[in-house]
DNA sequence: AAACTTTATGTAAGTGCTTTCATGAAAGAT
DNA sequence: ATCTTTCATGAAAGCACTTACATAAAGTTT
């Protein structure tokens, strides 16, 4: 009894010939004769054999692979690109490779040997912050990549202008009529790089103070990315006679606890307090939030695109694709 | 002048190295001393070397890379149990390649493709069922394989008990002191194999009935799997002056609908009407719905453990792993 | 029937890489 | 200064096939 898959070399045995002609038979079966076919026929059958290599230059003619690097599929927001990702590259010839990364560490390694011992032909990084000398790199080694979220100067980019998403949330609460803002961020500030949470913020503060709107230290809650803790957070925050009519969360799963916080406090949601969320992942739906949409699943979608595109003419300039971002109004404000 | 695709050969002739060491900077770099390992990466970059792929597998007697088929990302709990394998993965040295099709149909059009059976070293099959003959032909080709909730004899697989689901929710709403149940689940029943939800109204109804209480007809709601429909018909189901005490969701999903709709109605949650769901997705915790906890990370975890066994030792026999039940108490019940 | 094709098959030399083993050099121990 | 480890490296043996090239048997031609 054989343990592993069975090679020509098996065949060969079975059906009493050489490897040749075992050969000949898969790729030329008209030089053999009838007799030698039939039996070799017969013990490929019998064995389930598959050629191996050919299998692999089929493989490889008909399927190229584009490869995906995501943090850990922890967050929705990473979710729901990488499910744009898989439903673009779907309709394409192209295999979906996912290296998931859980920091910028580990991406770094990745990188130092995924275009040599891996096989790409192109590459999109979701969501993970990339050194300038890596994206210089990527360039020299002729992987097209495309990412997403954390743009770089040389690389191609799908992008949002979270400065403006600021804004707009801004703008719509002052439109309906709220002036006691709030704003609940999380903590984590990376090292290096940009920060779209406080980029959100400063765009949302800016757009106040243009309109005579402080917004007060007070009435900003900076909470971890973890949805107890900023419930627990929260509960205080908005535990006060003067808490803001209104508030604006960087983050749909921020914003889904503070709709619960408010409710444990038994405030009516939008009327006692109004809450905008920012994202538009599934759970806003699920939860009614009104939130600022960044369109997740269509920035995948576009990434793909853009790689494919790409990797059909490397010639063409560098785009960055800078995605709409609008209000989707539900329930809570 | 060489014309053809550069080898290992050309590189360890440029570093002035053997291909042996040319082969292990790409492979172990800590086993080559940093000056030759600069040499030979400087000779790699030059000559934008590639190792082929086809070359390496055969080397190495295995590719290294382990295929998932599932259903379109559209649903969380396939997301959940994906994770479980991206996460198992990471781990170890297999690449994770994804397949995501939108029927069994597609999934058989891929199995039939010789080509992805020998290029992958274990398939891993998400919540998709898979025809007998299938799962023969996939023995007797050696790939691989792990089911993974629709399981088949002759394959491995991770599945867990529905029947028994079903009645342990009944148990613990019984437990709850509620008396007049009700069930919701999905319409969608598949042409051919077995249908989760159905055996999940089973195993409800039984334990239900060997009680004392039946389940009555009005109080079955069959909603499509879709969150607007079901709420709308969740709606009509419980704006009934004789609604039930407690729902069984089949499914978090349906679950929160129905807490949604509920609170339309201005019905409390748990104390006019217990809600109970069925998965334990994200989502679950974030509105806080009590529920039968299936483990799907997990699950997903389990089945790259039990593919990484059977890789390395295919002579295992075959198992049926079947993942533990638990209620998760939260705010419904 | 001798000489010449033709045809079916086997032998063996690649293919581009990994990996085991052997070797010589450098480092550490006595 | 000598002996033992450790370490970096190269030589060479696979791996699962393909493809000349060689050869023997059969079929043609005269």
């Amino acid at each position: 009894m054989k343990r592993s898959a069975p090679t020509i070399y098996d065949v060969a045995t079975a059906a009493n010939v050489s490897i040749a002609t075992v050969s000949r038979v898969l790729n030329l079966p008209e030089k053999v004769s009838p007799g030698t076919r039939m039996a070799v026929l017969t013990a490929i059958e019998q064995l389930a054999f598959v050629p191996k290599a050919d299998a692999r230059a089929r493989a490889m003619k008909e399927n190229r692979r584009v490869g995906v690097i995501t943090p850990y599929l922890t967050a929705p927001s990473f979710v729901q690109r990488l499910r744009g990702v898989a439903a673009a590259l779907q309709q394409s010839r192209y295999e979906l490779v996912i290296y998931s990364v859980d920091s910028g560490e580990i991406l770094n390694r990745y990188l130092e040997n995924l275009p040599v011992a891996k096989y790409l032909d192109g590459l999109i990084i979701l969501s993970l912050q990339l050194p300038l000398e890596k994206s210089d790199w990527l360039v020299r080694t002729h992987l097209e990549t495309i990412l997403v979220e954390f743009p770089t100067p040389l690389l191609n980019s799908i992008e949002i202008d979270d400065l403006a998403g600021g804004r707009i949330a801004a703008k719509y609460l002052l439109g309906k009529g709220h002036r006691r803002m709030g704003f609940v961020g999380d903590t984590t500030i990376p090292e290096f790089g940009i920060h779209p949470i406080t980029l959100r913020l400063t765009g949302f503060r800016q757009e106040l103070e243009s309109c005579g709107n402080l917004l007060r230290d007070q009435d900003i809650l900076l909470a971890p990315y973890d949805m107890d803790m900023t419930r627990k957070l929260a509960w205080a925050f908005l535990n006060r006679p003067d808490h803001p009519t209104a508030i604006f969360a960087a983050t749909d799963l921020q914003g889904a606890s503070i709709m619960r916080a408010a409710r444990d406090l038994g405030l009516r949601v939008p009327d006692d307090v109004a809450i905008l969320g920012f994202d538009n992942i599934d759970l806003a739906d699920y939860v009614g939030l009104t939130t600022v949409n960044q369109h997740l699943d269509e920035s995948g979608r576009v990434a793909v695109e853009l790689l494919i595109s790409r990797m059909s003419d490397p010639s063409r300039p560098v785009q960055h694709i800078q995605l709409p971002l609008e209000i989707v109004e539900r329930e809570t404000v």
